[in-house]
DNA sequence: GTTCGCAGTCGATGATACCGAGTGCTAACG
DNA sequence: CGTTAGCACTCGGTATCATCGACTGCGAAC
């Protein structure tokens, strides 16, 4: 446990370095609100929390850096998670405001809206598919011996197959398909429907088989689409090219990333820093998290990636609020 | 125009600087094929070629590097795209052998497909959808007041807007309104089903005048999708990390990378070095691109963005062999 | 026209000195 | 006994300077 001035001490630190980007000196906070003393007292505290771990000391006669378990300290004693300028909550409103229609447009504008927030990258995970049920199954005609089998899901999800037929066939038989289809699709999970049983006529139908059999595809890995931006931000928030460039890998590894956020969620944190993540490329970076959730149930995960240098208050507030108001405006209709 | 030797020797430098990233001295083409001079010899020749704007000299005593003029003389000079590593074209062989299914994760794939083989960053956009022909107009009721009404285009492209619905509605209504939209709207394409003046009872009916409307909304903007991937690799290709960031900050800018794009195709270039491209973040940039045809028609481009010394006779190999095979495999079925 | 030889240029590298921000320690202070 | 003032010390950053070496440009020789 940290005296009440040296838990002062280590806040402004933090705080210094996030603004700054620089190794914090002693005389630099010796007037920050808590600590008042001089800069003297601030070095023996700053001496003892380097030794309990909290700050690290580049060389022997620099300023301190705060360490992992520094930032970490500094996220779980934060009271409440910031708040937002008022800029940043009048642009959630007009974005909400104005938001309209499609789902994955939608989370779509919201990784940007993040981003833009945040100035660091921006992940939203749409809804998984696969735990979504069946609303209507169609099977369309493209040409003689293509088709496109669509379904939508009653979270406003639409998964579709292109389907290569081996013989010619008309619209008819592809609407008795759909009709076949929806009788052992509707009202199922995806899931349940793909692996379900088929017997009777139906199982003779080509189109029927293909269909079902490109549903299977997919339906285990599929959790759900990812949208990112904000790259760009990740460019001025470190000074190394080949740091930028490993986190841009990452993240366009995907499934990476969301099976992290998911991680996080699961192990009931909001924050990730640095080996937390688990990942090594991330060793500088953070990691902030928040679920949405429709009508009460979490469906998707939010979340913003940036330098362990991260302005933890303001970005855990853009997190919170965005999530939801997202979840707010999903559960609406 | 530019004696034998001189051509040589460009040719020789630019191919160097190329492959070192370094100034090229006069000494280190001397030996270069169609050269085989002294560097003496050499020197006067690349002083010739500085004055005539090919070359470049950082300063006084260094190597030449080429300018945009060099760059340029040296992809209008290339006898034919270049041939792929025996590694790539497996890569691409075994990529469109396995590709299957669903066009958008086609398109995904190959951009990521484009982006391993050039390691720069890949563009690929979609088939517009305004001029395709509806093929199919559903309208699924998700809840009491909200519905998708979801379009199947021709090309295989299924257009979805989401329905706020003023009053609750059934099915049966649901399904009404479904066939009075596929009346309008099959056969039509998306633009001009969209414009269609509605007379009769249809005109009564709420759900399909909020559809008609819906697809109004965003139908001129809509230039079909982007697919962006390998930004990872411009990290490698720069070493200013600004650089990096404004890069990337003009690729999230999707509509300015097609409109480049196909700006490029419009005036029949496929390869446009730094100013040519009249976006000024690129100014040491360089683009490749190529259209992709289904049954002859071009509908859509794939590209390759990188630094200005990227390996052009590579980069065009890949971008024209993989618009070529998707071309192919787009209009198979 | 080509090559050789050579003086000259200029960035890169490394040594040296210096500055200054910042520390740790000791002694004085209240 | 915690706090502070004072001070010696450390060490990265910057500037200066010399050296090195990769080049060039040019005049003279081939």
């Amino acid at each position: 446990m940290l005296d009440e001035r040296k838990a002062n001490i280590l806040k402004a630190v933090v705080k210094e370095y996030i603004a700054t980007a620089q190794p914090v000196g002693s005389s630099h906070i010796a007037n920050a609100p808590g600590v008042n003393v001089s800069s003297a007292t601030v070095r023996n505290d700053m001496a003892a929390l380097d030794h309990e771990g909290y700050l690290h000391q580049p060389h022997t006669s620099s300023g301190r850096i705060p360490t992992e378990k520094g930032y970490r300290w500094f996220v779980d004693h934060l009271n409440g998670p910031g708040a937002l300028g008022a800029a940043e909550a009048q642009q959630i409103r007009a974005f909400f405001a104005k938001a309209h229609g499609e789902l994955e447009q939608m989370l779509r504008d919201t990784s940007k809206l993040l981003s833009n927030l945040t100035r660091y990258a921006a992940v939203v995970v749409g809804p998984p598919h696969k735990e979504a049920i069946v609303r209507s199954v169609q099977v369309v005609g493209l040409s003689p011996r293509l088709a496109l089998l669509v379904a939508v899901l009653s979270n406003g999800v639409v998964e579709k197959r292109t389907l290569e037929l081996v013989s010619d066939t008309d619209d008819a038989a592809l609407t008795a398909a759909s009709v076949r289809l929806s009788e052992i699709l509707v009202g199922q999970t995806l899931e349940a429907g793909a692996r379900a049983e088929v017997t009777g006529p139906a199982a003779q139908d080509e189109v029927v088989q293909l269909g079902l059999e490109s549903l299977k595809v997919d339906v285990d890995a599929d959790d759900g689409e990812v949208y990112t931006s904000g790259t760009s931000g990740l460019a001025q928030a470190f000074d190394a090219v080949a740091q930028v460039g490993e986190v841009l890998r990452l993240l366009e590894q995907q499934y990476v990333v969301v099976s992290l956020m998911k991680d996080l969620l699961d192990r009931g944190l909001s924050v990730a820093i640095g080996t937390e993540t688990g990942l090594e490329p991330l060793a500088e970076c953070a990691v902030v998290v928040a679920p949405y959730q429709i009508d009460g149930e979490p469906v998707g995960t939010i979340g913003v990636l940036g330098p362990a240098r991260m302005d933890y208050p303001q970005a855990l507030a853009a997190v919170s609020t965005v999530s939801r108001r997202l979840g707010a405006r999903l559960s609406e209709a």
